[in-house]
DNA sequence: CTGTTAGCGCATTCAG
DNA sequence: CTGAATGCGCTAACAG
């Protein structure tokens, strides 16, 4: 059987709680006391068992996360930033994947509950309002949503997507392209919309050509998407440009334009919303909007600390810059550039 | 305050036993008292707490993850196996990065043991062996080591580096090759060694050129590695292909030839072991020997659940078998490749 | 078929 | 400065 602090205390001939309060540093121990406790811990080789520690305490010290995608480097960047921070204070985190599907969301989130977490950070999926959102707000399990949002009250990180797909379709149209289809990925979840309302918006405004077929949705873990850029590839009319709404479609981009034999930015232009970690050695390197991970993640566990410490505050957002890096996959030509820098 | 199991068995007017074998299903019960008492778990919104439970059991169903970089798509892909398959067995995880960081990795497993985890599962790092190996001896916890092994007394599920390595020089060799060159990596983990002998083996038995300058290790995140391959191609031999030892490796060698201005395959060849996401998307796409992360998920679960059932089992070894996935990067030119897919 | 009881390992009041 | 006693929420004998 494991040893535990009362074993310690036996062996160090004092009470239970005078072992507590030394590991603690929880009240004042007598120097030679202390030094009996201590090493009475390390012959005994004690380790402590947080688990009665946070049923004593009812905190346990522990951060659930569920992402949509945990294959996706956005979310691991994100994860792997949450993890530091809760470190920094002494949390662990459960991680987990929802892989898109809201009910398995609900389980892992049940799950977490059951465990006792003292908070939530995750990126709710397409479906959450009719699962993992009511059961949260009955639960009053502290939550952040990043990246995503769904409901009205909930805190909430993410990146600012209306006006960042606006600043990119501007950057294209500084280009002189007309022409900009957009590959937008799963419809119903608010980054899409979001970006969706600025992608129209900026064509509106800039006044380039509408076409309706130009903006393509769907799931990107399908071949269905790249089939559709196809087909739109090939009508009379086509896009000079695409920008791919994440980075999971930029895979449909390419699939598409090199089932087509379509060179880059010779014959189309391509740039996308969120980096990738590869986005630097494809040939050529593509135009992204980067979204800080870093950011978010710090934010999110900040944002949660406070509404632990205070579980009534109002809900909070706050949306985080992107920055536009400019490489080659829109070709050479610049036009005038100085506006691009400045926010939108 | 949160309601308990003894609020349910007072609105159900039972007792608390009745309430936990209700929800455990571990011995019998009257329809109609079952019935109240879902009644009962239904109207006060019940939710079980895990942590008080395991400490009854002295069980957590937990499994800890520490990984030696998160951000590797290589462990991300484990980490997701092995979060589904603990989740069939209704488990949770915890995970963690070390960053290739000892002391760190020490800490997470410390953290990890104090919060009673059933067992777990760790690509180890360089220097595990003077700080938590020591502790995972004393401590006794189950353990499972992925990828990299340390120490003898451990399970251990990986792939098979030496061998694979070997398929792959003879690869390029029937290519017409003879100078091949080797990107290494971190020196002083198993993974590393064992591919480095596979090399030095290979290059010994089919007679190829030997040269010490085309052996590179080094730390991926540095530059560094980047700056002796450029060093070793101005020389006035070198190398007409490279391996690179793992996926991030691929970073420093096409850094190298970007700088160079050398094009793949034309110029210099390429290949790599383990295998990424994107490697359908380059041009050239990259050959590379492919781990498979389902079944090192799977049987590192797997694993983990008979030492947790049997502690004093000897320790085990499950080598996977890589595969090779020719694509573009070692040329067109194919010799007689029949041999080169049998193993080894 | 159900209830009573006794801890799991710890923190924390209250005494001294 | 230290100890004794209590209970966090749950399961599992043991009784009936």
């Amino acid at each position: 059987m494991r040893v535990t602090l009362n074993d310690v205390s036996k062996v160090a001939r004092v009470s239970a709680s005078t072992v507590s309060h030394v590991l603690n540093g929880t009240r004042h121990v007598n120097e030679d006391t202390k030094q009996r406790v201590m090493d009475a811990i390390e012959q005994t080789g004690y380790i402590p068992n947080l688990m009665a520690k946070s049923l004593k305490q009812s905190a346990s010290n522990t951060i659930g996360i569920v992402v949509s995608d945990i294959r996706n480097e956005f979310f691991v960047n994100i994860i792997h930033v949450i993890d530091e921070e809760a470190r920094k204070m002494g949390c662990q985190v459960f991680v987990s994947s929802s892989d898109e599907n809201p009910k398995k969301e609900l389980e892992i989130i049940k799950a977490f509950c059951e465990r006792r977490v003292d908070g939530i950070i995750y990126s709710p999926t397409k479906g959450s309002d009719q699962y993992s959102v009511n059961y949260l707000k009955k639960s009053q399990v502290p939550v952040v949503m990043i990246d995503r949002l769904v409901g009205e009250d909930f805190d909430w990180v993410g990146v600012e997507n209306y006006g960042s797909i606006k600043k990119l379709v501007k950057y294209l149209a500084d280009f002189g392209y007309t022409k900009i289809g957009f590959l937008a990925g799963f419809r119903g979840i608010s980054t899409t919309e979001e970006r969706i309302q600025g992608y129209l918006d900026a064509i509106e405004e800039l006044h380039l050509e509408k076409n309706k077929d130009w903006l393509i949705t769907g799931d990107y873990r399908k071949d269905m998407v790249s089939e559709q850029v196809i087909r739109v590839m090939q009508a009379p009319t086509v896009p000079e440009a695409w920008i791919a709404a994440n980075n999971r479609m930029i895979y449909n981009a390419m699939q598409a334009t090199n089932a087509l034999g379509l060179k880059i930015p010779e014959d189309i232009a391509l740039a996308a919303f969120g980096d990738f970690e590869w986005s630097d050695y494809f040939e050529p390197r593509i135009t992204t909007l980067v979204q800080s991970c870093n950011t978010i993640g710090i934010q999110a566990v900040e944002l949660l600390k406070q509404r632990i410490k205070n579980p009534t505050m109002p809900a909070q957002r706050i949306e985080v810059d992107s920055e536009l890096i400019i490489r080659k996959s829109c070709g050479e030509k610049r036009g005038d550039l100085s506006k691009i820098h400045k926010n939108q």
